[in-house]
DNA sequence: ATTATATTTTAGTTTGGACTAAAAATTAAA
DNA sequence: TTTAATTTTTAGTCCAAACTAAAATATAAT
């Protein structure tokens, strides 16, 4: 059978795994919001299901079996977030939560329906790729706001959603995907940065900075962008 | 908590409260598939929250805290059903099911965006009421199609909901809420009717006429509606 | 190389919600 | 009014997925 909790763990699993490259009991544990021994024994059921291989000690790998399903899921995900926001006016720091839910029992026929309504877009709300239905996914490399020295531009790849304060706090400055930004000054010690956004100046903690990411970097000799 | 499970009790509960009156362990084991005994021990359950009555032997009632929940979902599921038909072009036999699992997951904020998008509407594609938000519901009153004498006209009030394929063959005939029916024989034995709807003649078996119900009931003399 | 620390796994419980089989209560039939 | 049939409840299991506490292994520090 293919439980929710299965999903959420597939999906977990591959998103570590792309940012982090190992994944590791503990940080599933922590991105899942349940125990270490939980994730034991989960692991091991899905390693019997043969969606991951695992070895004592060392962490997992999802197999093309685990990996086909975690990309339905995200593709669930990220083309809900993109729906909710277009056709009912969603704020983009809830779309997430509510899609949290949703992605796990929607329908392929009603997604398909959602795919076309959007002109079957190919990224959601935070500028994450949406995978296609047979499972290709093109991730745009990216590099965090915090990496880019003084005098450095860019344009904003994609932006964490994990927490809907700092969406709030990120989307008030208008660093939405494909904004332009510019790096001003970065403070030392992981201090704050100084800004352009489109003109506008702004001043953002390194906390907040690392979880945008930035693209199509360039160092520009103008004041402006 | 309030679990999914829960939710689909008390749901059916309310559904059949309604449409029979006594609510008994075997109707609810019935109507959820779950085996009699499982619906014991959850009755015990759902009186222990306070959300029902019950008496050993003598089936249950719904509290005031329990039918504010059972209304909730329903309403959920209502206004759900419609907008996949009317945003999404859902055909009509498939947004119950979809519904059916949305209904659990959906937010309120974004139930009250749908409602609004739908222009506070006050009935489902199939003619059932949705439910206000404060917990009340008109119910019009309708009676089974099976129960027109031959010469009687009507409107189609509801039709039942719980399988596709008699929706498909109910919507093939065009047996719409709204529609305009008139009985033009019946044959005796819980035989076949003859009917008419809006100038098209059709048969229908009482085993599918007897899940749409009639409201407005008059005696026409004309040939036609 | 040992010890200390951190990570992961085992072992054993708990909880929700289902199940079967058998007993008890109710309702219908002879 | 007894017997038979139906309905409902007990009693006891099972499974998924979480938990805690303790043991095992791996990694880092002295």
């Amino acid at each position: 059978m293919r439980t929710e909790s299965i999903e959420d763990y597939l999906k977990a699993i591959y998103d570590i795994q792309k940012e982090m490259g190992k994944v590791s009991t503990n940080s599933l544990s922590e991105k899942l919001n349940v125990a270490p021994a939980s994730v034991t024994s989960m692991i091991k059921k899905l390693s019997l299901k043969k969606l991951l291989t695992y070895k004592r000690y060392q962490g997992v790998k999802l197999t093309k079996a685990g990996q086909k399903i975690a990309l339905e899921i995200i593709r669930h995900h990220r083309l809900i977030e993109l729906y909710l926001q277009e056709a009912l006016g969603v704020p983009w720091d809830l779309v997430h939560d509510e899609a949290e839910k949703w992605e796990h029992v929607i329908s392929e026929d009603l997604e398909e329906r959602i795919d076309k309504k959007l002109g079957y877009p190919i990224s959601d709300p935070h500028g994450s790729p949406i995978p296609k239905r047979d499972g290709t996914v093109i991730e745009l490399d990216s590099i965090p706001l915090t990496d880019l020295k003084p005098g450095q531009t860019g344009e904003v790849a994609k932006v964490s959603d994990h927490d809907p304060k700092l969406l709030r706090y990120i989307g008030d400055m208008g660093l939405y995907p494909k904004a332009k930004v510019k790096v001003v000054s970065v403070e030392p010690f992981s201090g704050p940065l100084t800004i352009n956004v489109e003109k506008n100046k702004y001043i953002i903690g390194s906390e907040a900075a690392q979880y945008i990411s930035i693209t199509n970097i360039k160092f520009s000799k103008s004041e402006l962008i």
